[in-house]
RNA sequence: GCAGAGGUGUCCGAGUGGUUUAAGGUGCAGCCCUGGAAAGGCUGUGUGCGAGAAAUUGCACCAAGAGUUCGAAUCUCUUCCUCUGCGCCA
């Protein structure tokens, strides 16, 4: 959630800073609802002052033996009249509330205008392989090696799912072992979430009321519902909602590990076949709170670890800073990494590291106390795939093939594989 | 899932319609006392939205939401959660 001091302060500077984001931005039925909902409740708050000292009287007097019918009949319209003007504020400010979520976060001010085309590499790591033979795509590897069951897969749950089996599972698993490890060694506190959450997490992470349709719900779609988390982030980001934590407390750095759970509706091209895009895929997510002056060290901490569990496996990718407008919305701020996949040619986000500012602690609320001057303050929330398994999967096995078929082993994972070196093709 | 008991501030805990600061304690902070400390004493002590240059001040908040009433922590309804017992458990 944005400021809305801001708003009020200088509107047309928000609207160029959106602009940014490739988003025109009204804010016009913003600034009106604020101004009447303020109106409107000082006129609420000065009825309801008067109700209460009018009110408190009346014992007092009729201890005195006083007549009170006639006080009682006036506050009796006074009442009515309270209850006309306080659902009106609540229309206001509930519209206002609505309109408030659903403003994105403010881009920062380094960030590249415009969309895709203007991100920016930063950094590769390691050099595409090269292959002295025809190297097959992840689809044919999985299924030589048995690693991936795709048709029963489909069988089982319809496009889009897929079964890992015998050394693929284990390969999957090994590669959420390294990863974990990792973050247990550099401090992060291990969380197993709820994988079912309510409809705060979602409008506290800044995930709905946008997505709302990307989700899968539970039971029905809505406020007293519950959907299956998309991301990791939506339960860490929301476990310190309403809370206020002491400043010595921040840092806060979390992992989970997690499958996300997504709709991906109408987003499946023919060359996202596999495991590129599934409704199912398991993810480690880090996530730290922090104070304001904490925030860019803690985002430099969380890409340098996200690349160095991809340089960790040997893996060629890079880094890139995202363009103001391919931000999602209620981030300010996101590098991704993107891994090769010799196959398509391409690189492919498996990490995603942000900084929402203060934009998701508004939203739910979560705060620290500043140790110097006793106020409370929003704290900063930072996001971090650490990693996304399913894509990672896809280049190791393509960037680690050999001619004879089979894949290396990364030497980061062969602890969690019982020493083994190479998954052999069956037959 | 059924039945009973609960949900009050940092925490413990009183409060079952009204003299409006939610008693009292505890914790925390400041001050007094002390050579220093403990004990003791005094003062202060939440969050949100408004008004005001500020001091200050209005409203709301006793799990959440709705209702009854001139007036609700207190009464009614709905929902959520916790505890105890029973049931269910691929």
């Amino acid at each position: 959630m944005i400021n809305i001091d801001l708003i009020r302060k200088n509107p047309q500077e928000l609207v160029e800073r959106y602009k940014k984001r490739e988003k025109d931005i009204d804010l016009t039925e913003i600034l009106e609802l604020d101004k009447k909902r303020r109106a409107t409740q000082q006129k609420v708050d000065e009825k309801k002052a008067e109700r209460n000292t009018v009110s408190g009287q009346v014992p007092v007097l009729k201890k005195q033996g006083k007549d009170v019918a006639p006080i009682i009949a006036e506050m009796k319209a006074l009442g009515e009249e309270i209850a006309v003007l306080d659902k009106e504020l609540g229309e206001i400010s509930d519209r206002l509330n609505y309109l408030l979520m659903c403003l994105p976060n403010l881009p920062d001010d380094d960030l590249l205008a415009g969309g895709k085309e203007n991100n920016k590499p930063i950094k590769v790591f390691g050099e595409q392989p090269k292959f002295d033979f025809t190297p097959k795509n992840h689809i044919e590897l999985c299924k030589d090696l048995d690693l991936i069951d795709y048709e029963r897969g489909t069988k089982l749950a319809g496009n889009g799912a897929w079964i890992y089996k015998g050394e693929g599972a284990r390969l999957e698993w090994a590669l959420l072992n390294y990863f974990i490890e990792n973050h247990l060694n550099d401090g992060y506190q291990f969380i197993l979430p709820p994988h079912m959450l309510g409809y705060a997490c979602g409008l506290g992470a800044g995930q709905f009321p946008k997505f709302e349709d990307e989700v899968y719900w539970i039971d029905k779609k809505g406020q007293d519902s519950k959907f299956i988390l998309p991301t990791a982030e939506t339960a860490l980001v929301n476990m310190h909602a309403g809370e206020i934590f002491a400043e010595n407390e921040l840092p806060k750095k979390y992992f989970a590990y997690t499958p996300c759970y997504r709709r991906e509706a109408g987003s499946y091209r023919a060359e996202e076949r596999g495991m590129i895009r599934g409704h199912q895929f398991n993810k480690v997510e880090m996530v730290q709170y922090c104070t304001p002056a904490q925030n860019k060290q803690a985002f430099e901490e969380l890409v340098e670890k996200a690349c160095k569990l991809v340089e960790g496996l040997g893996l060629h990718f890079r880094l890139e800073k995202l363009a103001a407008g391919d931000c999602s919305d209620s981030m300010a701020r996101t590098y991704d990494i993107e891994i090769w996949i010799p196959s398509m040619q391409i690189y492919k986000e498996v990490s995603s590291v942000s900084t929402a500012n203060d934009y998701q602690a508004r939203r739910n609320n979560t705060k620290y106390r500043d140790a110097k001057t006793g106020k409370t303050e929003y704290v900063c929330t930072l996001n971090g795939s650490g990693l996304a398994t399913s894509r990672v999967f896809v280049a190791l096995i393509e960037q680690c093939q050999n001619a004879d078929g089979s894949i290396t082993i990364p030497v980061a994972l062969r602890k969690y594989m019982g020493g083994q070196e190479k998954i052999m093709p069956k037959k």
